[in-house]
DNA sequence: TGGAAATAGTACCAATTTGATGCGAATAGT
DNA sequence: ACTATTCGCATCAAATTGGTACTATTTCCA
């Protein structure tokens, strides 16, 4: 249905919690605070790790930070290390050759609207997201950004 | 998998050959066409029928025709034809109300993804898919801030 | 040195979604 | 009447997803 998987919806929540914390936070910890299945977000952590955006250090004490800043993380980023390679369409994947028709009429066209939507998603930064920066007046939301209640924790910004 | 289903990825063979066909083309003859399930053609055709894209002409020499212009059906439009309202993620379902926290650090930023994703999809017409046109650069969504950090693993641009 | 806390890596199951098909009714041309 | 077509369901198998479980490994601390 076009819509992005439940894991990066947590997966969204988990790293802006990394974003806004200071120490590295466990898996756990981050669970509870916002009460979410813990395992599934162990797992989203781990996926996350293994794709590079987040740090971890095991044992006791260990946890998860952000790998990068969070303007340097993209949500084409998250959506790939959580969901694997981001294909719009089954087209893009195999060539351009599609299944159908030889010279189907729209593998090519798919592509572009593949290439088109891949940088939408790649230039889309996580700081972007959470709510700093801000660049250009994303028009027609005036309700009261939500800054204050997450910073309860750490000192981030 | 955040990816388009294969529905519309018929849908748009579908309407790409109405739009560069000339009289009203039948469910069947558009399927044998392109070799794809006629009765799966006949359900997305009927589908989009349904949503305004495609006006249809029942009994015999009947068919469907294009309701509008290519220039004037946006991917947002066959998107939603086929596949019920797009919601990038269920929060931005129920007014925004996070069913994990009350003050979910996600739900406000989530409601802007999910905006400017609408902007995307609905600022992208078909013609400009179907490869007439081309009018403004592949950047018109993206601007400036796509600097590269978050290609580096990912495939040849 | 041992125990506790944490990540790593799979493997697995249930529930939902999707792809695909089928059938009877309505409509319109010949 | 006959035929070709859309319409609106209803059904069904297969793939995907959300969620859980288990074991191994690493690290801190007493």
């Amino acid at each position: 249905m076009l819509k992005l998987s439940k894991k990066v919806d947590y997966g969204l929540v988990l790293l802006s919690d990394l974003h806004n914390g200071v120490a590295p936070a466990s898996a756990r910890e981050i669970a509870e605070r916002y009460q979410l299945p813990a395992p599934m977000a162990a797992n989203i952590l781990k996926a996350l790790a293994s794709g590079g955006i987040v740090t971890s250090t095991r044992g006791a004490l260990g946890g998860y930070t952000l790998a990068r800043p969070a303007s340097a993380i993209s949500l084409a980023d998250v959506v790939e290390a959580l969901e694997g390679p981001l294909s719009l369409l089954d087209c893009t994947d195999h060539g351009g050759g599609c299944e159908h028709q030889p010279g189907c009429p729209t593998t090519h066209p798919i592509q572009r609207v593949h290439k088109r939507f891949r940088l939408f998603m790649a230039g889309y930064m996580l700081d972007e997201i959470f709510g700093r920066a801000l660049p250009r007046a994303d028009f027609a939301f005036v309700t009261k950004t939500v800054t204050a209640p997450t910073l309860q924790r750490g000192e981030a910004p």
